[in-house]
DNA sequence: GTCTATACTTAGATAGAC
DNA sequence: GTCTATCTAAGTATAGAC
């Protein structure tokens, strides 16, 4: 269906496989040709949409991008101060590598690459995270001798192992080195650590299991 | 110098250039003629030594492996249960990752490739980490709610976002998402987050800033 | 807009002289 | 062991008919 004349339908399905390939093999991993065998069109035409390889490749990440943002107005970001803001940003940032996979990966690979700009919207989330955290330690909602970036970064990594390393860890598990952990497991654990390990100082008000 | 009949240094120089380029582009963004180039002989002589691109990279990856085991030779893990294993498995992990650059670089592409093997020798620094954190546990050192592998999740993935993304966190940085953070402070920070995060419940001895 | 045919380039790998 | 010359396959990209 759709095999002739539809620009628009034809766009979409070849973004679609690029975005798939991209994601599961790298830039330089991935053939036009693949490209036009998974959306079952031709390469001369992913090159009359795209021009080049590049185009296309840049295409997909603006693709991602705008449906990312197009969602995220949808749910605007919470006002930090809901108490446990730290709750939230791992949740958050847990449920954001779950849901979009492809987009990691993507900037994974581009990351190694040395690609080390941020994606559309991304400074937005760091102010987000920013701010709040600054919030919270003025409230003593956690304690204030921790840097905002060491905890994005300690969070961040947290959870970027967690599904980047899946694989990986599951060798682990598999050779016996540690007991499964279902992903709620994890989520609660890292979650109980780090809200403990940010409470503020000197009081006793750490409480959850 | 070397320049005819010296296959072991021959062997040793195309190792170099193909671990810098291979940790640098990945697989796929590697040709053989740059390795070629960069180690100053031909591309012939470099498939003579090790007859596909594939038989390089994996003795590469050989290669790496062994260097490293000699360098553990030298110091053997420490024995868990030193009081503050926490800080011992940061600290290690801490100093792997600035000191091994390619070889994590080199693991990286892999596993972002599908390469979910461990490496050489890694099986044996995860049991460590295990069985010295069951043995915290068990002398409640930690707390015991928490699973071993949530730990060491937690512990590589703050280690593992801090140099892998360093680059684009200091785009943030720029940005002025963040104050910027030295090593040794970031280190500082987490250490005293987790360790916090896991004392043990209902006790009162956490002290440490 | 879409395809087939094809040009051009570069990749991995081999042949064979030295 | 090492090189030059070269092969073949595969890659990106273009030409031109429909």
């Amino acid at each position: 269906m759709a095999a002739a004349r539809d620009g628009e339908g034809t766009r979409r399905k070849i973004l679609g496989a690029a975005e798939e390939l991209f994601a599961e093999r790298g830039f330089d991993g991935t053939t036009i040709r693949e490209v036009a065998e998974r959306s079952g069109l031709s390469g001369p035409l992913i090159l009359f949409h795209f021009q080049t390889k590049e185009g296309l490749y840049e295409a997909v990440k603006d693709d991602i991008v705008r449906r990312w943002q197009a969602n995220l107005d949808g749910s605007p970001l919470p006002k930090g101060g809901a108490g446990a803001f730290v709750d939230v940003m791992i949740e958050a940032a847990f449920a954001f590598y779950r849901d979009n996979p492809t987009m990691v990966r993507i900037a994974n690979w581009g990351r190694l690459a040395g690609d080390d700009a941020p994606w559309g919207g991304e400074e937005e989330i760091h102010r987000w995270y920013r701010t709040s955290l600054v919030e919270a330690q003025r409230r003593k909602e956690i304690r204030d001798d921790i840097s905002p970036l060491a905890i994005t970064a300690l969070i961040s990594g947290a959870v970027h192992v967690w599904w980047e390393f899946r694989g990986h860890m599951e060798e682990h598990v598999r050779q016996g080195s540690y007991e499964p952990l279902s992903d709620d497991a994890y989520l609660d654990q890292i979650t109980a650590v780090i809200r403990r390990g940010l409470a503020p100082l000197g009081g006793e008000k750490e409480k959850e299991a």
